[in-house]
DNA sequence: GTCTATACGACGATAGAC
DNA sequence: GTCTATCGTCGTATAGAC
C-alpha cells in the first residue's frame, strides 16, 4: 500500500499543465497518466468523476489559487502604477512571455457537461474584479473600471492567440507593458511605440 | 453516380463552421459528414487526407478567401475612418457579435503535423498586413504601423475568447468600436467609455 | 461520386489483485 | 493507493458495391 507518490497540489498541477497544452479534447487520459506519473486508475481513484471532474477541479484551481496568487500584488501598499507593473512581470513569467498558452482560452471548448464551465468562468470573473478594483483605485467609476479590465485582459488573451499561431511574442509583451496605462486610464499613444 | 451533392465552395464552408466551433480535436469524422450531409467516406473522396487535409484546406481557405472579402472594404476609397468602420461592421457580422469563435484560436490547438499551422499562419499574417497598410496609410511609420495592427487584432481574439467563457459581448463590441482610432493612431481615454 | 460495411487502434472508464 | 488487465465505444481510415 504505497503512500500517495504525488501531492495533491502537484497532482493538480500537472494536470493543469496538459489541459493548458493540449486542451480538454486535445488531452487523454494516457496523457494525464504520463504527466503525473501515475496509471489511468489511479487516476479514478482520486477522480471518480473521470476526466470532467480533473478539467474542474483543475478550472476551479485556476480561480482559487492561481488568480488570487497572481494578482497578490494588487492589494499590496505602493503606488497603483508599481503594483501593476508588478503583475505584468508575474503574468509575463506565468505565460512564458508569450510562449503558453492561457487555460481560459484552451480548456473553453469541448468542455460541455463536465462543469468546468463554470469554473471557468469563475476564474475570469475573479481576474476582471482584481483589476476593475485596481482601476477604481484610481477613480474610475465601476462601470468603467469593469470596462479598463476587461479591456486589459483581453488585450492579454489576444496576444496570447496570436503568438500561438504566428510566433511573434512582441504583441503579448506591448499587452503587459500597456497594463498600468490601460488599467489607469492613463493611456495615450505610447500604445503604438515599437518594440 | 450522383453528381457532387454540395459544391466544393459550399462544402469547405460546412467543414469550416464545424472546425470553427469544436476546435480541431473537437471536430470528429460523423461532425463533419452530418455538417456536410456526406458519408465519412465521400469526405475521403474528396479529401483523400483525411481530417488533416480538411483543416488545411478550411484554414487556407480562411486566409485566401475569407481575409480577403472581408478586409475588401479597407482597400476601397473614401475616408480612412469610414473604411474601418465598415471593416468593423462585417467583423461583427463574421463573429455574430462575439458569439462565434475564430478559427485563429480554435483551430491552432492540436493541428501539429496537419500542414494546417502554416496556412492558420499565413492568414494571421494577411490579415495583419491588411490593417497595417491602412494604419501606414494614416503616416504610421512600419513598424509602428505593424503594432498597430497587431494589437488591434489581438483585443479582437481576446474579447472573442472572454465572451466565449463569460457569455459578455461587450468587450467584443468595444474592441470593434475602438478599432479606427487604433489603427488610425487616435486613440484617447474614450477606449474606456461605458457599453 | 456516393454509398454500406468494416478494420483496427485509441479513447474513457471499470474490475479486481496486491 | 497503486497496479495490471480488460471492457465497450468511438475515433480515423479503408474496401468494395453501385
Amino acid at each position: 500500500m504505497p503512500p500517495r507518490i504525488v501531492s495533491d497540489r502537484d497532482l493538480l498541477e500537472r494536470l493543469t499543465d496538459v489541459f493548458r497544452s493540449a486542451g480538454f479534447d486535445g488531452t487523454s487520459l494516457a496523457h494525464l497518466a504520463e504527466a503525473t506519473g501515475l496509471q489511468k486508475s489511479s487516476l479514478y481513484h482520486r477522480f471518480p468523476g473521470g476526466k470532467a471532474q480533473m478539467a474542474r477541479e483543475v478550472a476551479e484551481r485556476l480561480g482559487d489559487e492561481v488568480v488570487k496568487n497572481a494578482l497578490a500584488p494588487l492589494e499590496s501598499d505602493g503606488p497603483l502604477q508599481r503594483r501593476i507593473e508588478k503583475v505584468g512581470r508575474v503574468l509575463t513569467a506565468f505565460y512564458e512571455a508569450g510562449a503558453k498558452s492561457c487555460l481560459l482560452d484552451t480548456m473553453s471548448l469541448g468542455v460541455a457537461g463536465s462543469g468546468a464551465e463554470d469554473a471557468l468562468a469563475t476564474a475570469a470573473s475573479h481576474w476582471i474584479d482584481a483589476f476593475a478594483r485596481v482601476a477604481a483605485a484610481s477613480g474610475a467609476k465601476p462601470a468603467v473600471a469593469r470596462a479598463r479590465a476587461q479591456d486589459a485582459i483581453a488585450a492579454i488573451e489576444g496576444a496570447l492567440v496570436l503568438s500561438r499561431v504566428t510566433g511573434d511574442r512582441r504583441p503579448f509583451a506591448r499587452a503587459i507593458d500597456r497594463l498600468p496605462a490601460v488599467l489607469l486610464g492613463t493611456e495615450t499613444n505610447t500604445r503604438t511605440k515599437e518594440r
